[in-house]
DNA sequence: GCGCAATCGGACGGATATGGTCCGATTTGA
DNA sequence: TCAAATCGGACCATATCCGTCCGATTGCGC
């Protein structure tokens, strides 16, 4: 009943992104500095592995949460405004889709009896309410409230910053 | 966010349990015959594999969700009555608090920058309506609807039943 | 009072999934 | 055209989880 780290870890990430590097900032005309982000720089700041920040890159890009430039000067950026983007969105772009039970997830008709299973209804309300919890909290309010630069929710077995 | 098949199976087993032997019903002093259930017997109403399901039992009964009685004749009977114990309770019962994100764990403090973290309140609210939607749901409140003998919720690898 | 049988309880080993590391493919800028 | 920097995917170590087994404990029958 905990989302992995990956989750927790990209959650993060997109927090971070989001704080620099809103959807359609490109590069700033005045500076001629990119505003994209790298995975290298939001390793830096959020305190998350760089190979792991890599991968979460690469996963939320597949998801279309991101958008990536390669080559030279390249980068990612949200592909979408911060207030559209949920946690529910974060973590089933990493994790799959949101279900608790095998039965609950789409195509799955393992259950043997499944036509008769009385608690599997009530699995998936719960299972609805869960998402609808994550669903409710977008990245946008994770930037808010408290001003500090960078803040990762867990960075456990790191030890130096 | 896939609840541990061990979970999925405590919830499928405390179902059975509390459609035979509610809390309280010792023997029947008709037939003189036990009402409690053995894991034995849970295992093969439910399709739950017999070891999985003795470890399920001992747990529950470590949670003080089922009262187990060693020895001949023994067996395990519910605690509590159906409607007092919720699906929360359950799988905090065999997967330990519910806790999305470490920071929300009870004395985890491994955050390096726990006090100036954003996205914690965040997560802890979601945290919070989840443990919600999962205590919303009754024991009690799987047991009717469908009238069937038994229903696992899953019992993928399982063949034959 | 004693032995037996049946049960719970904990310990061990294998398997799957996860997290970390590396190298190659691709693209832009000079 | 060359070179640098980036994303993308493949590989391997690790940890957690699941399934299996054996021992400890208790109550019943003799």
């Amino acid at each position: 009943m905990r989302l992995s780290s990956f989750a927790d870890y990209a959650v993060v990430l997109m927090s971070a992104a989001a704080r620099h590097c809103g959807a359609g900032a490109g590069r700033d005309p005045a500076t001629h500095k990119h505003l994209r982000m790298n995975a290298t720089t939001l390793s830096a700041e959020t305190g998350i592995p760089l190979p792991t920040a890599q991968k979460l890159v690469s996963r939320l890009s597949a998801a279309g949460l991101l958008e990536s430039s390669r080559g030279t000067g390249g980068g990612v950026r949200l592909a979408r405004p911060p207030a559209t983007i949920t946690l529910a969105d974060v973590v089933e772009a990493v994790e799959g889709p949101i279900a608790m039970t095998a039965c609950a997830e789409m195509g799955a008709h393992d259950c043997n009896l499944e036509s008769d299973c009385r608690i599997r209804p009530h699995m998936n309300l719960a299972n609805d309410a869960i998402r609808a919890a994550l669903a409710g909290v977008t990245i946008a309010s994770l930037t808010r409230d408290i001003p500090p630069p960078f803040a990762p929710s867990e960075v456990e077995k790191q030890v130096a910053l």
